[in-house]
DNA sequence: TCGCACATGTAACGCGTTACATGATTAC
DNA sequence: GTAATCATGTAACGCGTTACATGTGCGA
């Protein structure tokens, strides 16, 4: 790990809680880290086979367990794996600038009429407001389903960090569309 | 633009607020959008050399030009690249998760001790506290500097988006420093 | 004259998504 | 039997950053 590949940090975290298959881990990004964190095919499973190389994961090739008739391969962390999570872990996380494109259109919004940027607005405010209840639903699921878990404390905070900054963008839109409605009547 | 390249949009948008050069674009960007934006040189200086093949921008090659004493060239916008970008900017936004590796790695923070983890959290703090008086500055600035733009409402309104959004996370940041200094002693 | 800011550009590399390709198992 | 889900993987492409390469003009 020369230049820390963060797709293979995520999968020995994610290895971290539990032994996974390349299918489950997926899963598990989207259902758990959807709103910081996200993972393709077609990086998850290239990075799945370079572990491997590095001796940072192993999985049994068991064809004769039942649970496991298909072409499923579960991975384990190992030691070394562990201690390469660790490592990363302690390490400060580089901040970078995230694109957004919905905030840059409005930006440059004086182009076009206000009545589209309201509506661009309203349709944003919309997919939030989903994304808001996910995260809720998400949260009493995890606080029932994983009471005693060393992980709990810390999946809460993320969690309370979308929610919060979820609830905020709402509150923006909600003022961002009055000031656009008024712009629209009075000009 | 068959698929339409957002550098290339984000250089028609800030050219139909007024013509620059390459280099001023990337320092208006760096500037004026550099919460929710950014660009570097790898992909700036082609991307205007596409949009001049395409006839939306174009500029002026004038060596007698006294202020235009270096290799400067300065780009305008043509009707053909405002048109572009005004169906652009009539198209929703598509909305992609983007990857906080600070949330990654808050939510792996099972794995190291809580001291590291809230190490990482004031961290985080303090650059989200200067972060939120650049923006404040900013907002200060093109208030005074652009009252009369048509751009100024636009502007104001993304500006709001991010200070809203920093403010949530110091709140935020402060929870989870409490939560945390907790767990420390209590274990 | 020396260093900084201005100014443009290219090459190499790694990141990340999408589409493609394949096939097994399960539920209806 | 057939559709959905489980399951793994590759290829092509575009995005984006960093480092490199080059040169000008201005102020101390």
């Amino acid at each position: 790990m020369r230049k820390t590949n963060k797709t293979h940090c995520a999968i020995l975290g994610m290895l971290s809680i539990s032994p996974m298959s390349g299918y489950e881990i997926r899963q598990t990004i989207q259902e758990s880290t959807a709103n910081f964190w996200s993972e393709s095919d077609g990086q998850l499973y290239p990075a799945l086979a370079a572990l491997m190389k590095l001796g940072l994961i192993a999985y049994q090739a068991t064809k004769s367990n039942p649970t496991n008739a298909r072409n499923k391969k579960v991975y384990r962390i190992t030691p070394q794996g562990k201690k390469a999570l660790q490592q990363w872990l302690q390490q400060e996380a580089e901040t970078h600038i995230t694109r957004n494109e919905f905030m840059l259109k409005l930006f440059f919004g004086a182009n076009i009429s206000p009545e589209i940027n309201l509506a661009h607005i309203q349709n944003y405010h919309y997919q939030t407001k989903s994304r808001l209840s996910k995260l809720t639903e998400t949260q009493q699921q995890l606080t029932k389903e994983h009471k005693d878990s060393p992980h709990l404390p810390y999946w809460m905070m993320s969690l309370d960090y979308g929610i919060q900054l979820t609830k905020t963008q709402l509150t923006w839109c909600e003022n961002a569309m009055r000031a656009l409605s008024k712009m629209d009547t009075g000009s």
